[in-house]
DNA sequence: GTCTATATGCGGATAGAC
DNA sequence: GTCTATCCGCATATAGAC
């Protein structure tokens, strides 16, 4: 039997907050169960396993990140605006209720020194979506530097966020700034 | 009692590579014991805790690092190769014996969402040497913009750390093209 | 679905003998 | 200085009653 379609919001959501802002090592999965309201028995009748359970709300925060991008892009009305919605979606996907301290899929990849396969592919798959993504949009701005304007902005947007563990109250100002020197190359 | 040279030598040698390579947390005591051949008596002799060590092994990896970053310096002949030198450093550090998977302080702030003060203040101050003395270096070229250059440099630095968790064999050639593009504004 | 209890293993830290 | 044993707490995962 399959859990509750509510039950198993319920116990994302704790996951998702307990994981990405105190650590996944550091978050017992009791903390998780006692948040989401959910017994242990149901969620090892969901999930094999803590390891599959933070796979699962990777690919779930990947699928959210994925639109709140496409939105800000949607609302851009230039080649260049596209390129850079990539630092709006940012801004918005930091102020849902729902956050992380600085990186969900960075924060699972330093964690694990050997990733379990199905967290290493969650985060693989961020970064190819985000350099695909990127180059997509580069191409509509500058054709013949495109994948080398996708891998500098993908340093930046991650220096970004790696920013977050340095200075708590960073903001994507100068990773905006750096984008906009690339840019005006 | 004070421990000898050389143990503690070996200590925090085989604390460096565990620490940094497979994690904090996933690294017990133990293996870090078996690594430098100490005994666990001997390592809480001369450290409170396993925090202790951490925030040594930090300390001492900083210093290394500055000097590091010194030669680095010292071995260009114009303003603007002594501010990119960092990469330099960065080039030359990673190829160090005792490596680390990303970056040992990025890593440690990663893992701790409540730092212990000791490792807070090893993490901070790093942030703030790499800060000032960027600055510094940035003053020499364009003392305008100084400030702005160097927290923009700061960014593109830390994302090339952080792309070596995405990119395993990723380099600081991409960092220092993004850099380049910010001298050339 | 929940609750409580528990099997099982591991990690940090300490104590005593040598 | 090392070795061995051990205390203690915690975490993952499971089992049984309701």
């Amino acid at each position: 039997m399959p859990i509750r379609a509510s039950t198993e919001a319920r116990l994302l959501d704790a996951a998702d907050e307990l994981f990405f802002s105190r650590g996944i090592a550091a978050t017992p999965v009791d903390a998780v169960l006692a948040r989401a309201g959910v017994s242990a028995a149901t969620l090892y009748r969901g999930y094999p396993s803590k390891e599959a359970l933070v796979a699962a709300v990777l690919e779930r925060r990947h699928r959210v990140w994925l639109e709140e991008w496409d939105r800000a892009i949607a609302a851009q009305e230039s080649h260049e605006g596209r390129l850079l919605a990539v630092f709006d979606a940012l801004d918005t996907f930091r102020a849902r209720p729902i956050g992380s301290r600085w990186c969900a899929f960075l924060g699972a990849a330093a964690e694990y020194a050997d990733a379990p396969a199905e967290i290493a592919r969650a985060v693989r798959q961020d970064t190819d979506t985000m350099r695909a993504r990127l180059a997509g949009l580069a191409a509509a701005v500058d054709a013949r530097r495109a994948d080398e304007l996708a891998d500098q902005l993908l340093l930046v947007v991650t220096g970004d966020l790696a920013m977050r563990l340095r200075s708590p109250g960073h903001t994507t100002a100068t990773a905006r700034s750096v984008a906009a020197a690339l840019l005006a190359r």
